[in-house]
DNA sequence: CGGCTGCTTGATTGTGGTCAACTTTAGTGG
DNA sequence: CCACTAAAGTTGACCACAATCAAGCAGCCG
């Protein structure tokens, strides 16, 4: 028996969903203001939650935002309930963590069918947590000692899901502590002022995210944001202290790491500063064909290139199909497959 | 009474040196070949070493890497002693930090002269390394715990002196610890195929360097050269080691510090990928402004204000006289005075 | 005083950004 | 499954910014 929170004002559009839901054999709680539905989400833990989004007290976004927080319950299905039907608002609410918008009206059909399959897709999510396990298990043995703290840190938590182009922080968010991403990509990015954006890192598997900031007392200093459907631990600041405290390992092995990134951007600015469209691009590629290779292919967005490579997409476009006459890859939208990696490693500028 | 030892595989300059030395008073031991001339150093740890730079068995650059690698012998005056005038070989010896050039044909006077300097200034250097051992106190202290390791560690050390333009370390050197500037400037840069450089990090009193490249199994990533006469101590790698093995506010700091870097180089790759050249080099001046300023004046040559900002020194001199129109500021020279920093923070694109 | 280095200014050129029109692809809903 | 629409990608025309080449100037050294 699957229970269901809704949190509406509006008691006719409440009262019409409880009716269906209850009707389909769902137990429904309700809520006419996001405050109390919070509530009542942190005490039943439902398995999902309907929210109306432009509510008294406090808002449909807030109610979101204060669920991801909570370890307990950032893991429920949670779909928007609204009239809006801008784009800027949906864009919003995926960024945050809504699994699913239901504009209103609505019908029946629309709001059974958009509740089975996210508490059908939230069961296949469950399983595969547990395979996941395996790779931390990897993890923690790895480090030597500190295995079983670790290990204990890790089990207390939940795995936070991230959906396509979900942002997992802004630039200018405090942070909550260590990511450290199980499967799927995340980038890094920082925007400027015109609303440009240069990507400063791309993090896969076993990667950790947010080093750079953990013992910093500051604010994130760039935007995370799933370049794929993610899954990824938060290791909380306090713990991880704790760790860095007990076992000088896993300090030597963060200065390792940031250590790295630090010449990686050292060579990057080098690019930037004197290197040619032609080269930076075609090393944006090589570090792509290593990193992100699904296939023999490179998948990737002309956008997320001009990103990469600090250039206007238009000139991605145009030097991609000069590489292509010249024999260095072939293209398809937005895969790309490099054939002459020596010529592009050798690219004069 | 002062020793010197000279190392010159002909024997005629050898002799009449020896004799013009010996009625000055000094001691004098002598040494045909690099080998014995290095043996001979590390024996009796002379007051000053004088050395042709070619020779048969190991030349003048050979013997004065030896030196410098060892402590012992690290802070001997040394003087080179050759035909060459080529500005490369000059160079190339102040770079791996000889104290003087003599070319041949020189007289009597010319080297008492130059004698009798290098073995006044390396008095009044000594004297100096006391008063630096203050700054030591207060770092030590801070650290909280740790402080007696770290203070033996650094009595164990000599001081190493950069002349300005000296090089500390090249692209590609293995390293051999992690230095600390006790006073003066240094600057990283990366070098590009065409040779143009760009200056990555700008250090100061106080600043470590190395640090990114302490704990990966690599040789440096990038060039290290004095901005201006500066003195550094060398904390070999193996004791840093140790003491981040004991000591986790140790880790802990160098990971903060690691992570600040992070911090700018991201932001000056935004900065490079997207904004003018107006607006990049305005980012620098005021960079300068906050770490190196002497008496409300920068002192910085066009091509490092070039190397910083990743551009030409001619458009960084019409920049300059551009800004200069505007009343950002006033320049003479190398020596440039911001006037209204306000106005360059908001420096439009 | 000449030679050298560092700085400035001018003229020229090319790279790559911008704007705009167009085509292709992919996602959505009937 | 097809049709429609929005988003992503391509291509062209144009132009501006900044690099390059070149020449001249100022300060500094022996």
């Amino acid at each position: 028996m699957k229970t269901i929170l809704i949190i509406e004002d509006n008691i006719d559009i409440r009262e019409s969903c409880i009716e269906i839901l209850e009707l389909s054999g769902y137990t429904v709680l309700q809520a006419d203001n996001g405050k109390s539905g919070f509530d009542l989400a942190l005490k039943h833990k439902p398995d999902l939650i309907l929210c109306d989004i432009m509510m008294p007290e406090m808002d449909g976004y807030g109610v979101l935002y204060l669920l991801n927080k909570n370890d307990e319950t950032a893991d429920i299905p949670f779909i928007f309930l609204t009239a809006k039907t801008d784009r800027i608002d949906f864009r919003k609410g995926m960024e945050m963590g809504a699994d699913d918008y239901l504009t209103k009206p609505f019908d029946d059909m629309d709001l059974l069918h958009a509740v089975e399959t996210r508490i059908n897709k939230h069961l296949r999510q469950k399983t595969y947590h547990g395979s996941a396990f395996e790779t931390l298990e990897k993890l923690t043995s790895a480090t030597g000692k500190g295995m079983d703290e670790l290990k204990a840190l890790i089990n207390g938590r939940k795995v936070k899901q991230l959906k396509k182009k979900q942002i997992l922080y802004y630039e200018g968010d405090s942070l909550s502590g260590l990511y450290m991403i199980l499967n799927g990509n995340i980038k890094t990015m920082k925007i400027a002022e015109d609303g440009r954006q240069f990507i400063t890192g791309l993090y896969g598997p076993d990667d950790y995210i947010g080093l750079d900031t953990l013992l910093l007392e500051e604010a994130f200093a760039e935007t995370a944001e799933a370049v794929e459907d993610t899954s990824l631990y938060l290791l909380p600041k306090d713990q991880v202290l704790n760790l860095l405290n007990k076992y000088p390992e896993i300090s030597t092995q963060f200065i390792k790491i940031l250590s790295n990134n630090i010449h990686e951007k050292e060579e990057q600015l080098l690019e930037l500063a004197y290197h040619s469209v032609r080269k930076r691009l075609a090393r944006v590629l090589l570090r792509l064909n290593k990193k992100v290779k699904q296939a023999d292919q490179i998948i990737v967005s002309r956008e997320e290139l001009a990103a990469l490579a600090g250039i206007a997409v238009e000139t991605v476009s145009r030097t991609l199909t000069d590489f292509k006459f010249e024999g260095l890859l072939e293209k398809n939208g937005n895969q790309i497959q490099l054939l002459n990696t020596e010529k592009l490693v050798k690219m004069k500028n």
